[in-house]
DNA sequence: GGAAGAAACTTGCATATACAAGTAAAAACA
DNA sequence: TGTTTTTACTTGTATATGCAAGTTTCTTCC
């Protein structure tokens, strides 16, 4: 075993490299359609999240969950839009370990100009691998996600 | 249009979301995986693509299309492993604006070292999905990939 | 009710990523 | 041949990501 076999099998093979790939590409067309927002295409996906929780807004934790995103680094990546006066952050009232999260009314008005642009970057993708394609694309990553959370509910 | 209902279409659709959230899932494994070896998921697939251009090495130019990674993401990556003594980066003897990247010895040793580290948790995250969906969704990224050198090539 | 333990975050540190702007070397061209 | 342009890469700055370790607050269990 030489490390050009090795090389060539994990260059052949590798799932970690290719959503790795895959990522950068895809990111960057998002990025790309909302930068005259000023928003990258994290920090709309963390805001959405953000949303989804209503005028109750969403844990720390909760969020975490929903991103498969490490605590911590969650903690940093909300500071920006924190800052941009996007988010409020507050404890929780019940329990005073608990962040909650909401967008501000700045935020929800951003959200929703953000639209037009990330649907035109979505019609950019779609396009560029074809419907049907996208359609197994997004089936396949959620199937990554589902396991993720069966996986943790075997643990617990 | 409210910004839940923004929130809501975007949750349900988007695929830089997805593709951003299965990345950490499966890269968290990898890393897992190679951690014993000090060595991250983006590392093993900046060495394979390095290991990939044989004796003669690969331009950064190249390990820049071949990862789709950014020139200047791509100078910053290669340092903690040139530091490690991993790789080795000369300039080009016919155009000294290039730089050719090759694995050192200690380099190659590594990566056949990692191999064993890389199987397990390739067969980890095809276990966690199904071998079938692990083949759909490595199809549908290189589909990505592709269609990315398709644009490319019309631009030019 | 006080001590031990658990839960929910934050901070320190290191790597990963990319845009804008800078540098150096080769190529093109006047 | 000398200037201009292009190419290949680096640096400055900012966000993204995660592990280890720390802090605060709640819960549990004597």
């Amino acid at each position: 075993m030489t490390h050009l076999d090795a090389a060539r099998r994990m260059a052949a093979e590798c799932l970690c490299f290719r959503v790795r790939r895959a990522t950068r590409t895809i990111t960057r067309l998002y990025d790309e359609a909302l930068r005259p927002l000023g928003l990258g295409a994290a920090q709309l996906t963390l805001m959405n999240a953000v949303a989804m929780g209503g005028a109750s807004g969403q844990t720390m934790s909760r969020l975490a969950d929903l991103l498969a995103l490490d605590l911590t680094s969650l903690s940093r990546n909300l500071r920006p839009l924190e800052k941009g006066g996007m988010l409020a952050i507050d404890r929780h009232e019940d329990d005073r370990r608990v962040r909650v999260v909401r967008l501000t009314p700045a935020g929800e008005e951003l959200l929703v100009a953000a639209l037009p642009r990330w649907t035109e970057a979505h019609a950019k993708v779609t396009a560029m691998i074809g419907a049907a394609e996208a359609e197994s694309l997004r089936a396949s990553l959620d199937v990554v996600t589902a396991a993720r959370h069966r996986l943790r509910e075997e643990d617990a």
